[in-house]
DNA sequence: ATTCTGCATTCTGCATACAATTTACGCGCT
DNA sequence: AGCGCGTAAATTGTATGCAGAATGCAGAAT
């Protein structure tokens, strides 16, 4: 992932314009592997693909690299990238490491917190709240979401930011599955409140405890509404 | 994720034969970034690098996002890619996200090892003690990595171990500065033991704490050898 | 003397063409 | 009929050519 740059995932940015042609394709293909457009396991045609997409085929290969660098997908010599499978394995282990990355960035981020920071938190929080309470299902988890990368960013520290980036996109993706089945909104609500006071405390250990439990009951109970479905574990 | 683990960094593996072009390109060109004959903040002329690998310059291309990913350059927009600076902020975050990473990784490693990855590890300690001895510092070095390494396979969870790996990588690259100026070898060998105990009595909690606080001060005494020469800051 | 402007050069970005490897199919053999 | 082999089609990997953007330089205007 580029250090610097804001924000390369494309989501909904304004300025789309000066993005190369590989990272439009990209971004596109990321959008469709989270979408489960790109079923998992199956394989990618890149000529069909490039015609799709209307790009050639040498800056789609490109953006297979970087798609694969993030785990998306899976290239093999001489053959067909495969859409890379999400087993229920893969997925209980990305929430684990998400869990302990996140947990890591909350006791740091209970360390250098500015007061604008918190701030920050605390009109998230707020609105967030708001969306629960109006059951504003997409805001939500758009706002969710937002918190979790703002406490990441309140680490004050680069690579672990970007090793985050990488798991929320293919956490993103298993989530995209269980579409709104997220049933403990409540709990998510109260959890992040907790989270956000133990940070105004300057609580590390609290906070980062808080937060990996949170981040693990997500990834469980992701799990739990996709567990009559097994069938994603592709071969 | 991908249930079957390679080895898609090609780390002096023994089988180079079955490499495609721009996968040796990028192996060339991490282990010329690692060494610094690439220059933190120098610019990479496309047609230069390419005559000099041997290669045309769509697999060259292709190894730049693949280095981009793991951190090691910097791409920007219409312009020569740079070697990503290793200033004395990034390798403190460097070194505090990696001991992060490997505090969780020790923890879930005092649940899952098993009696023949505890073996192993012994193994690897008792080696290294004799390296040690006998003052050999590239073997010493090697094994040191190695028992990291194998600390975080026994964690068995897959995202981590990328997510590692990637981290590795760069600092291998702040390590390859301070050559050997490493001169806490005792220091090092008797804290891998306690880690080691730790680990056996399955107290995650210390082997966790106990492998934070290692990396960290690796990355400290790494510091302190780079700092009468800061110039690394490149702009 | 300095700065702005326009042009030429150089380099990146993309598309296309070519080579190598894999996969599919059909023929012949057992 | 089933199996193995060889050839052809398809697909990935690599090289090259062309267009657009950025950089440097020269000259003119202030």
């Amino acid at each position: 992932m580029q250090p610097k740059s804001e924000a390369p995932k494309g989501r909904k940015s304004p300025k789309l314009k000066r993005m190369g042609l590989h990272e439009r394709a990209a971004a596109r293909m990321r959008t469709m592997i989270i979408r489960g457009e790109l079923p998992p396991g199956s394989q990618t045609q890149e000529t069909r693909l490039s015609k799709e997409l209307g790009v050639s085929r040498t800056p789609l290969r490109e953006a297979m690299k970087v798609l694969a660098a993030e785990g998306l997908i899976e290239l093999r010599p001489n053959r067909s990238p495969r859409i890379a499978a999400l087993a229920v394995d893969g997925i209980s282990e990305l929430f684990e490491a998400l869990a302990g990355i996140e947990r890591l960035a909350a006791e740091l981020a209970a360390q250098r917190a500015t007061e604008r920071d918190l701030a920050r938190l605390r009109t998230l929080q707020t609105r967030m709240e708001g969306h629960h309470r109006n059951g504003k299902l997409d805001d939500y988890f758009a706002i969710n979401g937002e918190i979790h990368n703002t406490i990441v960013r309140m680490a004050r520290n680069t690579p672990l930011r970007e090793a985050h980036e990488t798991l929320i996109a293919r956490a993103e993706r298993a989530r995209y599955l269980a579409l709104g089945a997220d049933r403990r909104w409540s709990n998510s609500v109260d959890e992040h409140a907790n989270i956000l006071a133990a940070l105004e405390a300057r609580d590390g250990e609290a906070a980062g405890r808080l937060l990996g439990a949170h981040v693990r009951q997500t990834g469980t109970a992701l799990l739990e509404t996709l567990a009559p479905k097994p069938k994603l574990t592709a071969a």
